[in-house]
DNA sequence: ATGCCTTTTTGACATCCGTCAACGTCGTGC
DNA sequence: GCACGACGTTGACGGATGTCAAAAAGGCAT
């Protein structure tokens, strides 16, 4: 088992700032875990049995409709944290879109160890509360913007997203990046039908605004465009 | 000044659970206000200078776009919390729907006294968890439902909520209550226009599944044909 | 009660986006 | 290289919802 003491994202996860006995505390009740691309690890209404820290890749958080339609409700990059701690079921799906490596403990466990840590709680509180934020700037997109807008606001979205986790030398958004998302996943994000993100994506690259080298790859352009489009 | 000894959300705020001495710590900081219906509390993107607990009344959190659209992006009831500690600016604006009273905190006074009380931390926790769950259910409604399972949504949730606050005698959902949102409200919360809102209440109207006594009273007729349509 | 203003309802119309269907492209295994 | 299947794009069309306008209903002060 691969200890705390190598891990990447050791010193941004929650576990930031545990001591030594304390990260050996946490060692010994969670475990590495590797999850395949579309791959589940938590299941929409189930018993909330576990929750996890993202080492490395991506994963999407979903509710569904009984008649099939879905809505991404978050995404999840290294160090951050999924799961429902404190609560009985979890209200969203957590599925792998890249091959990902997390670190899980079982739910009861770590309420145990997270109740006995205030400094922990505290920093799962900031992210809680962040993650809250996003959320609902999310929800202005989904409940005011039409299609042009959603479009133009994802797409700076994920150039800063993808940018935080290192993927670009300098820092600042990545000009050019590769999307963790299908056409039908992106339109699960916003709230639209792929048919409806395809003709904006081709939209967007005849009037020059990005360049799309491979279905995956996106290359901003012209950000001021975008950004006056995402309103 | 009131103090928190004959707070009627005393045992269901953040607060619950703290000693007396705690409480005349967080009596000293705190502070009663009235906010009028209409009024607003806390401002998008200002610097976050205030938090409180909501004593009675209804407020709403709200985000707009520069071009005036705006979107509720949650309801705070008795014993909520709102606004953003351990941040520096505000992701939305908060404005109460009826006269409200609550009990306010200078950000910097309660992010070190909560810092200082795990317990309270852990409280509000739990809360944020728990409104971070429903914001997302919310997502799943303002992305993939039509306009007539977006009002019977709305409508089962405001029996819920409504109830919970005491304006039944009985438990269970309300099956009579009074909506503390205008027409243009509901649309705000929904992301529909007034238009598509008054449509939807007068074919649910018609199709003897609510009365509508006066403009903001709502009586539920057949909870079943509303269930059925939510989705 | 009357008048005035705000809110809500209703109607006519426009449009954005969803639906359905066909076609094109990419990746993979043989 | 070829065939296959998954994914993505494009086109034609319809309908749900937005927009604009006017009328109706309610609320409030005089």
């Amino acid at each position: 088992m691969t200890s705390c003491e190598t891990c990447v994202v050791r010193n941004r996860a929650i576990c930031a700032g545990l001591d030594d006995r304390e990260i050996a505390t946490l060692n010994a009740i969670g475990r590495r875990r590797v999850v395949t691309a579309g791959e589940s690890l938590i299941w929409e209404d189930d018993d909330s049995l576990l929750v996890a820290n993202v080492i490395d890749g991506v994963l999407k958080l979903t509710t569904s409709t009984e008649d099939g339609r879905e809505q991404i409700v978050g995404v999840a990059y290294p160090s951050d944290f999924i799961g429902r701690p404190f609560g009985q079921t979890s209200s969203a799906s957590v599925v792998a879109l890249t091959d990902a490596r997390v670190c899980v403990f079982s739910r009861n466990d770590f309420d145990r160890f997270a109740r006995e840590h205030p400094e922990l709680e505290h920093k799962l509180l900031e992210r809680t509360l962040a993650e809250l934020d996003r959320t609902r700037s999310w929800m202005m997109l989904l409940g005011r913007k039409n299609a042009s807008e959603k479009i133009a606001t994802f797409l700076l979205e994920m150039s800063d997203r993808l940018a935080e986790s290192g993927c670009t030398p300098a820092f600042g958004p990545a000009k050019r990046f590769s999307l963790p998302f299908s056409r039908q996943q992106v339109a699960d994000v916003l709230g639209l039908t792929i048919e409806t993100v395809s003709r904006q994506f081709t939209k967007l690259k005849n009037e020059g605004v990005v360049e799309l080298p491979s279905r995956r790859e996106v290359e901003i352009l012209d950000r001021g465009a975008l950004k006056a489009l995402a309103g």
